[in-house]
DNA sequence: TTTGGTTTTTGACATAAGTCAAAAAATAAA
DNA sequence: TTTATTTTTTGACTTATGTCAAAAACCAAA
């Protein structure tokens, strides 16, 4: 929870009150490797807090599992889509380690923001850092090379290659993993 | 005027209070086809709301220039990255077609959040809503076929085609213009 | 260890898309 | 109109990446 809080701070600095308030309103959760925080076909109605631990969305095209995102610690997790929309979401959420937690539903942050103007200020802010990183993962995507997304890859997160199998991060950089491993052998 | 505040107000209904504040604080813009609304190198102290017209956002690479993305009627536009954590834009905005935006300073918009907390949960909305939007143009870009981007594109937005030159839609779509012209002939 | 299963690499070939150059078509200017 | 300029298309060839199949390497028990 202390972990939580701390990260939270580095977005926006909160009252002691609305600091409280959050306290209450997330639950802890640990699930094992392999499990599934989320199914296709399902609303995903919370909002995680990744403290520990790694998993990967993906969705299934041409009976293919396509990996396009990877959560690891301190990372905030949802299908956002279907959190934002209510939506079925068409992804899944399945763990690639063990994790612990911290899960908010999304009425409860709805109420959070109503009595909390700093609370909806902090997701502001955090809305805002996911969305200029995605849009830096959208110009790798369409505008760089295999190689070059690769590299960008191990510079940016080189922990990601003891941690997830290689064919998750081949489909994760949209290439197939034959391609991944003939890169990997040249570098 | 009226056109933004009907805008705005599909995000989230606004007081009256907080839409008097607002009007106050855009500013009216009008520039001409092939005009800079951004140059990259200088920080991107605005928010535009585009009332009329279209532009485009571009970087340069390698002599190229790589169109990422194009703003059109009721979007709006700035460069995120630079508008957001204050640096100097890598990007250039130019008008496609002659535009009459609406613009506010990043300080003003800041002053506004702080003395109407709708106007920042209406912001919050408008970035969840930008944001699924570029998740979706990022799945498109990794994992879809030229063709099938090409194919997604005029489903979803038509009129590009009559407006912007095909030079400019080939590089958003990450394509040669070459490749784009060969798709074009089998459509 | 040995076994069985999964993950990763390698090889041969197929396909999508890029590049360069030139022709054709469309637009703008005189 | 005619001419000049820009935009778009076409052709020939190259390169990056994908696909399928098999081999090799790695791991997890028994």
């Amino acid at each position: 929870m202390q972990q939580l809080l701390t990260h939270l701070s580095a977005y926006h600095r909160l009252s002691t009150e609305a600091e409280n308030a959050l306290q209450n309103c997330f639950t802890e959760i640990t699930l094992n490797k392999n499990e599934f925080l989320l199914t296709q076909g399902n609303v995903c109605r919370n909002l995680y807090f990744l403290e520990k631990g790694a998993l990967r969305g993906f969705y299934n095209l041409d009976g293919k599992e396509i990996t396009h995102w990877f959560g690891f610690e301190k990372d905030f997790v949802t299908s956002f889509h279907s959190f934002i929309t209510g939506e079925a979401a068409v992804e899944n959420i399945q763990l690639v380690e063990s994790c612990t937690l911290w899960a908010i539903a999304k009425e409860t942050l709805t109420e959070l923001f109503n009595q909390h103007h700093d609370i909806e200020r902090l997701v502001r802010i955090a809305y805002e850092k996911y969305y200029i990183r995605l849009e830096e993962r959208y110009v790798n995507a369409q505008f760089k090379s295999a190689k070059e997304r690769y590299e960008d890859l191990i510079m940016q997160t080189p922990h990601i290659l003891e941690r997830v199998p290689l064919g998750f991060i081949a489909s994760y950089l949209g290439i197939s993993q034959e391609t991944l491993s003939r890169i990997r052998s040249k570098f």
